[in-house]
RNA sequence: GCCCGAGUGGCGGAAUGGUAGACGCAGGGGAUUCAAAAUCCCCCGCCUUCACGGGCGUGUGAGUUCGAGUCUCACCUCGGGCACCA
């Protein structure tokens, strides 16, 4: 009999939050507001313990703001268009909308019982034809301004389905339905002009001071700034130059071959007229689009016929290639081969048999290059042995700079600077997602919808009956109706765009959205400038480039267009990347050695091994690993709460791992989490008894304050683990203090605060109990006094040559001389001298002493 | 392939360059109980020693430092991202 019964006390006080709109946000001058966001969830069908784990720490930091006083923002909503609920549609029939809308309405009644102090007035889905009919008119904003604008691009294309592939749709170079190898299709496309930004994006990196500097990293690497030098190869044959961007042209004496992308103008120029070019752009460019399968293919080369000259040597011919490795989004599409210094390079002309050139060599050892390219750090100084502009020793660094210099000065190349970050093609040919609001008209060409007509929302019909999904393809592209309009400028017959928007566009804006989601127009300003930006971001590291990177130039691109005020365009002023949940995988084998999976509550774990439950069949166990369906080692934390309740699920997510690290799951830690939470409510119930333990109040107090201190420096600076660790280590100390009633009650009170923004309900429940006011989550939360944090006496450990060897016990304030004179007293030390004086000795005041020998 | 991380007892982890292993789990011992559950108390890195103690120890190898889990370099393993997964 524990008493503490999570089936009463959790909706008590959730019905009690909600009687007092506890966590419902309303712009008030008079506080400080904070505005805590955690990344919004995908309606995948139901909750995930990772998202437990993920909301819980924006919780906890919203109802810790709450207790210090803040106008606190926390709002949920939901990721809601993409491709799962195409593919859901595809596999069992029904309809994209109604698998969606489903899920949304089991999550939110997944995510209630867990006490999130979330504002759900505030609720939204992307797929709300209120938000993207918005985002419609902010297209049309965009447009206007230039910030959006069509192109060709490739896309992956299945032969057999005749659809376009998303890169996870293509797998090993296949289509993943029809098993047909993928081949490229360009198509005329939307894209944000991202580029236009790349300087600004990058240097505002640095003012983004409280982001992991790993992010920023991975941001800066993106944007990817260098400074090169572009110039033209003259053809000998008197056709059009090639120009080439290159980053390393000190090493211009060491070329060796010219390279141009099956993409180049050139190589499909060559391809029109020789079948063998042609065959041989078309087997370089199968198997997928995505820069990582470019760069593991093999490379291919293919040699044009075509010379070149080299632009300090008329006479020094190159010949021209055509590479399956060069991109031809980045620089020119065309690069000079420079093995000597390329791993790359190098390995393509031992391949084809094209010479290799030294033009440096290492200073401490010099050597010739053999199937290792030299490719020092551009800092490091090397030995030129052929460089044009009679460099001797210089750095990389300082050649590059010599020879744009050189190539300026004699008018035959400039320097410039270029970016990695390519524009944001956002068109889709899918469903699902939200309609690009333009018109194809025969007579004015691409003409943008009116803003009155918004929102071009999705047909959900075809013919008066459902869409069918089963037929491959965009349904939109094939609509009866919907597809066929009128002209916006002339009014005659005219087509719909039947793209949709990528659904990172969804997630660029949300969060600005949530400040005032009922607004007719994107945003509404009084309240964006109130609530923005958000001071705190909550998610997964593989966000880390994209999405963030999106969001910050859509805030830059909504301030133009007047939807958010300038200090919002750096719209997440901390970003916390939280770690993934994991857990152990039971397999078992079939006859055919093939794995098995089996859920987590169906294996029972001995001593011995894990067994399954119901056949004693042994089970192996596979650590740790990421949750998926698949793997059957999923936790329904709707189970869990049914259990133990929400308050032991949210304890436990944050207890075990530091926030950023993966935490795995585990039956026995969330037993322990729930006993803990049970042992509280015990001592409160003891307390709440009245009498008087002792008369040790000092030291309880000391140490409660000690934990004010401690678990709020912990939740400040997403020390969740740590912070618990110290919940656990004071509770310890109250079950066992000698203490009067009052100063228990005291404690106990304050321990509730303390434990409130992870376990809201149990907080409430002692609080109550202990007759304290109002609710926990009002409260103001405890200042620990300082003067109770400070010892008088500090415990000095005595190393010898680094190795602690004893200790002593001095006051605080103890005179350097006094602790060296009582160091050199002690036995381990006059032990390790021996008589002798030690050669140095050092004194870290309230640390450590270190006598060397 | 390229960019970015992480690696500490049997396990999850703690540790402003200053006593490595806080706190929790698992394990061992004890109390309570007719018995069990629950609860409470104690022990718990490895090797060595009757004991006191000593040696080793933070993925591997080097380095900086009076002192390194922490800083630097190289390597190994695992994880995230690579622009149409969200």
């Amino acid at each position: 009999m524990t008493g503490y019964d999570t089936k009463i006390i959790e909706p008590k006080w959730q019905a009690a939050w909600a009687e007092a709109a506890t966590f419902e946000a309303m712009r008030d001058e008079a506080k400080p507001k904070y505005y805590v966001l955690e990344m919004f969830p995908y309606p995948s069908g139901r909750i995930h313990i990772g998202h437990v784990r993920n909301y819980t720490m924006g919780d906890v930091i919203a109802r810790y703001k709450l207790a210090t006083g803040h106008n606190v923002l926390h709002p949920m909503g939901f990721d809601a268009f993409g491709m799962p609920a195409e593919n859901a549609a595809m596999a069992s029939g029904g309809h994209p909308k109604d698998w969606t809308y489903g899920n949304i309405d089991t999550m939110v009644d997944q995510m209630k019982p867990l006490g999130f102090g979330l504002d759900w007035s505030r609720m939204f889905a992307t797929c709300d034809p209120e938000y993207y009919g918005q985002q419609q008119s902010m297209f049309l904003d965009f447009l206007e301004k230039g910030l959006v604008y069509r192109k060709e691009a490739i896309v992956n294309w299945d032969p057999v389905d005749m659809t376009v592939l998303a890169n996870e749709q293509v797998i090993d170079g296949k289509g993943w339905r029809s098993g047909a190898e993928v081949e490229r299709r360009e198509l005329t496309q939307w894209f944000f002009k991202i580029s236009d930004f790349s300087e600004e994006l990058l240097e505002a990196i640095d003012g983004l001071d409280q982001w992991p500097a790993k992010v920023k990293l991975m941001q800066q690497n993106w944007i990817g700034k260098s400074r090169g030098l572009e110039f033209d190869f003259d053809r000998v044959d008197g056709g059009d130059p090639i120009k080439v961007y290159t980053t390393r042209p000190d090493t211009l004496m060491g070329a060796s071959f010219v390279g141009i992308s099956p993409d180049h103008p050139l190589a499909k120029e060559l391809a029109e007229k020789s079948p063998a070019v042609a065959a041989f752009n078309s087997a370089a460019t199968k198997g997928g689009t995505t820069e990582e399968a470019l760069e593991k293919a093999e490379k291919l080369g293919y040699y044009t016929g075509i010379e070149v000259r080299h632009p300090l040597h008329p006479d020094w011919h190159l010949p021209v290639w055509i590479a399956n490795f060069i991109l031809m989004d980045y620089g020119t599409g065309a690069i000079f081969g420079c093995p000597a210094h390329d791993q790359r390079d190098l390995d393509f002309c031992r391949k084809y048999e094209l010479p290799v050139i030294e033009t440096f060599q290492s200073l401490d050892d010099p050597k010739m290059v053999d199937d290792v390219a030299f490719v020092p750090p551009k800092t490091e100084k090397v030995s030129w042995i052929n460089h044009f502009a009679g460099l001797t020793v210089a750095s990389g660094e300082e050649a590059v700079d010599a020879t744009i210099a050189f190539a300026e000065e004699q008018g035959w190349g400039k320097g410039v600077v270029n970016y990695r970050l390519r524009d944001w093609g956002l068109s889709r040919q899918r469903y699902w997602g939200c309609p690009i609001p333009v018109v194809h008209c025969d007579a004015c060409g691409v003409v943008p919808e009116k803003k009155e007509n918004l929102p071009v929302e999705l047909p959900y019909d075809e013919d008066g009956k459902p869409i069918d999904f089963s037929v491959p393809g965009n349904p939109l592209d094939r609509h009866p109706s919907w597809r066929d309009c009128v002209c916006p400028s002339c009014g005659k017959p005219a087509k719909r765009e039947t793209d949709t928007m990528d659904t990172f566009v969804d997630s660029s804006w949300y969060f600005a959205r949530f400040t005032a989601p009922r607004a007719t127009t994107p945003t509404n300003m009084d309240d964006a400038k109130y609530w923005m930006n958000v001071d705190q971001y909550i998610g997964g590291i593989e966000h880390a480039i994209l999405h963030l990177l999106y969001s910050r130039f859509f805030a830059r691109a909504m301030h133009i267009c007047g939807h958010l005020p300038e200090s919002a365009i750096e719209p997440f002023d901390a970003l916390f990347t939280q770690g993934m949940v994991t857990h152990a995988i039971y397999v078992t084998r079939d006859e055919n050695d093939r794995p098995v999976y089996h859920f987590p509550e169906d294996v029972e774990i001995h001593e011995s091994g894990a067994r399954l439950g119901a056949t004693g069949e042994d089970v192996e166990v596979v650590p740790s690993a990421k949750m998926s369906k698949s793997k059957k080692n999923v936790v329904d934390p709707v189970a869990i709460i049914d259990q133990y309740g929400a308050d032991t699920a949210r304890w436990f997510v944050l207890s075990d791992s530091p926030p950023e690290r993966d935490v795995e799951w585990t039956a026995a830690g969330a037993e322990a989490a729930f006993k803990h939470l049970s042992r509280v409510y015990r001592i409160s119930t003891d307390i709440a008894g009245g009498a008087d333990a002792g008369s040790e109040d000092d030291a309880l107090r000391q140490a409660l304050h000690r934990t004010i201190h401690d678990v709020t420096m912990g939740i400040e600076s997403f020390g969740f683990n740590v912070a618990i660790a110290k919940l656990y280590g004071f509770t310890n100390v109250l079950a066992k203090a000698k203490a009067s009633h009052a100063a228990r009650r005291e404690a106990v009170m304050t321990l509730a605060q303390l434990m409130a923004p992870m376990t809201p309900h149990l907080a409430e429940e002692v609080w109550a109990m202990q007759g304290g006011e109002g609710l926990v989550a009002n409260a103001p939360w405890p200042k620990a006094d300082e003067s109770l944090l400070v010892d008088d006496t500090v415990t000095l450990p005595i190393q010898v040559n680094g190795k602690r060897r004893s200790e002593i016990t001095v006051s605080k304030d103890l005179p350097k001389d006094e602790v060296e004179k009582l160091a050199l007293e002690d036995e381990a030390v006059k032990k390790a001298l021996a008589g002798g004086q030690p050669k140095k000795l050092i004194v870290v005041p309230g640390r450590i002493v270190n006598v060397v020998i």
